[in-house]
DNA sequence: GTTAACGACTATAAATACAATTTATATAGA
DNA sequence: TCTATATAAATTGTATTTATAGTCGTTAAC
């Protein structure tokens, strides 16, 4: 069996904890491993090939990254993701895209302006045809607040906003489904970009601050008509 | 050699890894491992009576949280902070505290706001006293502090917020030191609850806001005081 | 027929053993 | 004396073993 079969850099050294990590991650936040499923060290050990002490490690990582909750003695579980959190979590994105978009429109140089138009143009040739598939739009989305967020020059924010991003993978495909959502996107995308071009610092937080609100918006709407369409079968009310 | 050696709470079970990790934190965090220290896993195992496992597990959530660095092939080093990250930090928080300030005065029961007047109050007698340790003083601010980020009714908003906290004690002393500084804390803790009596949100912003801008600019100017000292000496300089 | 106790089974927690890699030191040669 | 190379010591990375807790099923007693 080889060394680094799930690995993403060949070239480069990767402990096999965390190719582990990286692993279970990407299975969680695509929703192969669901909410409340167990994670079985033994039978995770045999599927990747290795011993349970790196899967052990990178249990421990996603603990407390909260994407797997521990019970003592009885294992870890993939966490729930409630209403709430995910409204708390998009409360929380919207102070620090605010403070990031702030930052890259001070801070981006030229340079990154032109990457970052390229991102937006790319977004929108990705919408305009048909036959895009969702990953690859959310891979674009993904691109371009990336390019924001790494002009911030503040690496400590790049992470914590990284994290709370990965947070919503798992509800990604809610909204950029619908075709309407997607034009908004572009629109929003492209008066961004505009308004760090002009170094317009106070438009370019009012523009982010109302892209998050219509994803908050998006995604909600997006739950409450799956909510709804799971309780006509008389179900008990869940989330908030 | 005992069970719970380093435990907390006798009486509730807890893996080794988790009073492991408290250990270390704790360690970290009050300066008695210090920024660029080994972490070596025999070493630590021996001396917290322990095999590596544990250590090793503890490490990665350390590592998580920011606290040490892992190099590959090389083991655990306490991290450094610098002085751009300590500031990176502080903008974060600036934005996170507003977030939460203006969600408490929405949220907090008058009963909450009973107990926040009772730690400033408790706070303000502290300071009064001249013969209160730092110690005693920092854990007065961190309560004080707690009790918002509680009201604020988001969990992870109240997560964040204490791991970003947890980044600077080993600066507090830096602005818990001047008696100047802490009679304008004293003032600002003051209106701020009074702010949040008045459900006054705005007022309750500003004041936060302004809280953490004299944090910030008391801190650096404590260390720019400190990294001049240092440097007179002739002995070589650590920070940024 | 129901309930409680006992025991086997399963999975995690911790410890230990083994392998691979890095670094430091010593020695030889220029 | 300085440099390069080889060897040994130390340390991390991974696997395996052992111990302990928890669950589920069976059986016996009421």
């Amino acid at each position: 069996m080889g060394r680094n079969d799930a690995a993403l850099n060949p070239e480069e050294y990767m402990p096999l904890r965390e190719v582990v990590f990286v692993t279970l991650r990407r299975q969680i936040l695509r929703g192969e491993l669901k909410p409340g499923e167990r994670l079985m060290e033994i039978s995770l050990a045999n599927e990747l090939g290795v011993s349970r002490t790196p899967i052990r490690e990178a249990i421990r990582k996603l603990e407390h990254e909260g994407l797997v909750v521990m019970i003592p003695r009885r294992g870890a579980h993939v966490s729930e993701i409630t209403r709430q959190e995910l409204n708390d979590v998009l409360e929380i994105r919207r102070s620090l895209d605010v403070l990031a978009i702030r930052r890259a429109a001070e801070f981006m140089t030229e340079k990154d302006i032109l990457e970052l138009r390229a991102a937006e143009e790319a977004f929108t040739l990705l919408v305009e045809r048909k036959d895009a598939d969702l990953t690859a739009l959310g891979e674009a989305d993904e691109h371009f607040h990336d390019i924001i967020y790494q002009g911030t020059n503040n690496r400590r924010l790049i992470q914590i906003l990284n994290n709370l991003r990965e947070q919503m993978y798992r509800f990604r495909v809610e909204y950029l489904k619908d075709t309407d959502i997607r034009q908004t996107l572009v629109h929003e995308h492209n008066s961004i970009v505009k308004a760090i071009e002009d170094r317009n610092l106070e438009e370019a937080e009012r523009l982010m601050k109302l892209h998050i609100d219509n994803q908050y918006r998006t995604i909600n709407r997006a739950l409450d008509m799956r909510d709804a369409a799971g309780k006509t079968t008389g179900g008990k009310h869940a989330g908030q």
